[in-house]
DNA sequence: CCATGTGAACAAATTCACAGCA
DNA sequence: TGCTGTGAATTTGTTCACATGG
């Protein structure tokens, strides 16, 4: 019921390795040590061995890891291995695109539905998802199966759009909207604040611009 | 020349902040304790304090924050009070959505420009925003005057883009590619990777399913 | 008085350095 | 021998608690 043991950081990090992995496996390469895998894709071998060691026992001392055995074991571990269903809420300009964007080739993640409020956007297509209205939200988390949701609405109604996907039975979100939400302990939910990160550019770039 | 002195998380916050003291400014509110704004918008009182400290004194002993001042130098240190340039490069569907949500109506941030390599694209527009093509990416830089450049390209190409954006002279960059830049010690750059943020609901989803 | 600003205590994350095993 | 896995050391971030000053 804690947010899981694992920091963020930690599980941010072995998505990292993975993708890492996977280009190595498709270079065909069997074996990789942690110093390998830090000096090609600029990380730190110490914090890999340490990320890893926190789920087992995966590589072999004098040796390194298997890059094909590795790789399927954070596939797992990261619920790759299984088909985990979207549905976007909000089809303005950054929920479409997000609704064309997150289903990714590897059948990890699918977009199957979006929710709007726009009378002349429902009952259309975002590509191949279809577009439902707002009261149909609870139904269309039941019918589809979706686990994740996709906020992208204003920042006002986001808490209660929130609070509507968490009684329906969704079982992650993540928000886009620019609203600090009140969030269901049962329900992992993650910010991405786009304009947060712009304006944390913005500071830099004047710091950077001093002596 | 490091990425400043202030870390991500605290610039992060004042962001938040900032967008609570809008809230409070709206509403007509006149002085805030660091108190009363963590309790209203489930923030750390003691943190507020810590992390405003780090800029000299801004509230009153005994009193509080004046809202308006307050507001006034959070906006002035995020360089908020003037415009920040935007070049978007890769204008598919998440470059697209990010050219029209990226221009916020408060004239912080403006996208002036984007970048594809599609000769379908090129010349065309995405509202109000023209479509050059890669060729004339550092011309672009140089006549814009764009200072941050958002990328949104597929991940082979980002680094040999993100090199040349360098070379042109950008001073920010937001990275929504799928790959880890080799980044320029004078250029903050900041990454912003999707799939990542789906994968770790990903587990802690699982995490949340167990005992 | 009362809320800020801050040093000191605590907690989390990262890095170091080496013991231990293939 | 060489790299993993891991305690110990260090750095970074957060919370506590109180002296300070409007």
């Amino acid at each position: 019921m804690p947010t899981s043991g694992i920091s963020s950081l930690t599980l941010n990090r072995l998505s990292l390795y993975l993708r890492c992995l996977r280009g190595l496996r498709d270079e065909g390469q069997k074996r990789v040590s942690s110093l390998e895998l830090a000096e090609r894709f600029h990380l730190s071998a110490a914090q890999i061995r340490k990320d890893l060691a926190q789920f087992g026992e995966f590589g072999i001392r004098g040796v390194g890891y298997d890059v094909e055995q590795l790789t399927e074991r954070l596939n797992r571990l990261l619920g790759l291995d299984r088909t985990h269903l979207i549905l976007i809420v909000g089809a303005g300009n950054l929920g479409s695109a997000l609704a064309r964007f997150l289903s990714f080739d590897d059948r990890s993640f699918k977009v199957v539905a979006a929710i709007d409020n726009d009378p002349e956007k429902i009952g259309q297509m975002i590509g191949d998802v279809p577009i439902f209205g707002p009261d149909e939200l609870g139904d269309v988390v039941r019918r589809t199966g979706a686990e994740i949701a996709v906020l992208a609405v204003p920042p006002d109604p986001a808490q209660g759009i929130y609070d509507r996907l968490v009684a329906a039975g969704i079982k992650a979100v993540l928000n886009f909207a620019p609203a600090r939400l009140a969030r269901d302990a049962g329900v992992p939910t993650k910010a991405v604040d786009l304009r947060i990160f712009l304006e944390e550019l913005g500071y830099q770039m004047e710091a950077a611009a001093l002596p």
